[in-house]
DNA sequence: CGCATTAATGAATCACATTCATTTTACGTG
DNA sequence: CACGTAAAATGAATGTGATTCATTAATGCG
């Protein structure tokens, strides 16, 4: 009993080798990866862990602890590579793309995401820099460059959204002669949930993206 | 035993007269409007109500279904107005704004809302009947107006959420030596956060309405 | 009047997050 | 090596909400 079987190599401080953030995150991930947002409950990460549910509370001081975890390992998964090799407006471009396939498949997470502050987020703040220091690089005032990335984030979560709607997010239903000609564009639309909401963003993204060129001569 | 003292007045089907779609939405509401969305429990329903929890579940199929009911209010209250009076462009930035109001005012419910089908919601359908007209008549090609609309939501969502977050959304906290351009870029932004995120709307919004014009042009 | 339908009720049930008192474990020190 | 301490882990509550269900009351219709 002096000493126990498992996980007992590297001198120093071992410690909790079971329950580290790596781990806890690792594991939320997994769960989310597997079953979905929906699926990440406290019993089924402390179960994913091989810990008691208690147990994770003197690691995590809430769930929504672990949830800001999590986010910044997803946004570690957007692409940021563009700035600084590519024109700013292609690496904007190319960022938000990544942004919104990352958030895409995790719809679920961005009423917590979105609201989250950026503080001790290492990852998040990394892409905030590279995106921020492409922008003032590029000409961009200081001040405009914020509401730029809020105005970028705002198409992107509700692109998110949309993507992921269930099938008929705009069908009128049976009151469809209350809206004659909306109903019509409706109609008009791609069939393909996902493709049309694809486009509503490439709609945005190209008109936000010209008009932020335009502003960048004046 | 033959009449019971309160409400039998109208001839009919009086039926009902306690919980009604209409009466439990005004409830609902309420309680929004006094406490918050957080306040808003079937519980507090019933209790605003004068009737038990589960007298709900006849009237209503779940909380979610309420949720519903209470968007389709809302969004009765956004101002369409413009549209057949002003030029469409003005129209469009009117609604958005009222709409933007509307929202920022219930932050809580916009996850739901976002979500939510159109199916069923005549004043929601009535909203989106008036903004497709009015492209449509200002030359917008039928497969387009409804992305222009996702694009606007969008945004709208965005702002809404930016809003009413709390003060420091963006503050880099201990880790600003990470994110210098970053830093500097949030520090010159206005102080107020409301106002932020006013202005990052406008932004999008004057952008957007540039690209839409130019896009009417071609 | 009697029956069928609809409303309303209170008492479960279920799913979660979170707390707490207590025990277990690990580790450095006397 | 024993021991004390602090961290880690545990299981058993607790609390909050939504939702279900069997039962009872009322209401309108033939």
């Amino acid at each position: 009993m002096t000493d126990h079987p498992r996980a007992e190599r590297r001198r120093g401080r071992p410690r909790h080798t079971v329950l580290t953030p790596q781990r806890i995150t690792d594991a939320a991930m997994k769960i989310i990866q597997a079953r979905g947002a929906k699926a990440l409950t406290m019993a089924a990460l402390a179960r994913e862990l091989g810990v008691s549910v208690s147990a994770l509370y003197n690691h995590a001081p809430s769930k929504h602890a672990v949830l800001l975890r999590v986010q910044d390992r997803l946004n570690s998964e957007i692409d940021c590579s563009g700035f600084g090799h590519l024109p700013w407006d292609a690496a904007l471009a190319r960022w938000a793309r990544s942004y919104l396939e990352v958030y895409a498949r995790h719809v679920e997470l961005i009423p917590t995401m979105a609201v989250l502050p950026v503080a001790n987020a290492p990852h998040t703040l990394r892409m905030y820099e590279a995106v921020a220091s492409g922008l003032v690089a590029a000409g961009f005032a200081r001040d405009e460059v914020v509401n730029m990335i809020v105005v970028l984030e705002s198409l992107l979560f509700g692109s998110a959204y949309d993507a992921t709607a269930p099938g008929g997010l705009f069908e009128p239903g049976e009151l469809e002669e209350l809206a004659p000609t909306f109903t019509s564009a409706v109609d008009a639309r791609t069939g393909d949930p996902a493709e049309g909401a694809r486009q509503a963003f490439e709609l945005g993204l190209e008109t936000l993206l010209d008009g932020f060129r335009a502003r960048l001569g004046a």
